[in-house]
DNA sequence: TTGCTCCTCACGTCACGTGAGGTGGC
DNA sequence: TTGCTCCTCACGTCACGTGAGGTGGC
């Protein structure tokens, strides 16, 4: 039996919305690894590794690549494992506050455009 | 002399924010093809062109395809060209409408998605 | 002639999609 | 045993990026 409360990537599939296809592409380039695996070879996962999904999946309207997902998640990691809260991580998070604050202000000047252009079709129907 | 108020592909480029590979992919596929080409066969370009292109660079935030632009572009050249307004591109006009709604629905959970990646990350540089 | 801008291949990249063929476990 | 879920290759796709090698035009 292995560990509780475990489950496999179909329901972590339907759970976060994303295709078997993408967790294990994200598997396979190490950007989160299922907790565990079955005897049969069955990926494994934990509600932490849920919620490093969700924060992936949040991440992704940002334009991130995944090795940038990958970093941010390894420092993340860092300031909660390492001695002195891991100075060296504390300064990648800042900097990645930094850059997603200007990231976020190009999103909201996309979904501007986007209403611009729902404007623009709904002129030409109607005319 | 080609025609006068054309412009290059460098001008078109930087006034449109889109690399001139880009540019030359949409041609390459048919999106938008340069109205010109001069003698020495650089791509010429007109404000029509600019239009249409701002026009696709509007939509990309709604994350349509480029073939899927390409339709919608057809159509609407459609509506003005076409006897009877072009009953059938209007039909696909108002498809688009119904379909850019949703997409721009979605767009804005993404940005709410990616105000709450931006506050968690504050919350844990301030802890 | 120099220099900047443009040209066409053509292979590379990123984030997966899509079968093909096979197996786990209730 | 059936049926559903999972597995690993491995090639395909979309929207370009990135040189390589060459030319246009003021």
């Amino acid at each position: 039996m292995p560990g509780a409360g475990m489950m496999q990537i179909g329901e972590l599939a339907e759970r976060t919305e994303l295709s078997l296809r993408t967790l294990r592409h994200y598997d396979e380039i190490g950007l989160l690894e299922p907790t565990g695996r079955s005897e049969g070879g069955f990926r494994l996962y934990t509600e932490g590794d849920y919620e490093r999904l969700m924060l992936i999946r949040r991440m992704k309207p940002l334009g991130y690549s995944l090795e940038q997902m990958r970093d941010l998640l390894r420092a993340m990691d860092a300031t909660l494992t390492e001695s002195y809260s891991g100075a060296e991580a504390m300064q990648l998070l800042a900097e990645f506050l930094t850059d997603a604050e200007q990231r976020r202000a190009k999103l909201e000047k996309q979904l501007a455009a986007a209403d611009e252009f729902i404007g623009l079709l709904g002129d030409r129907i109607r005319s």
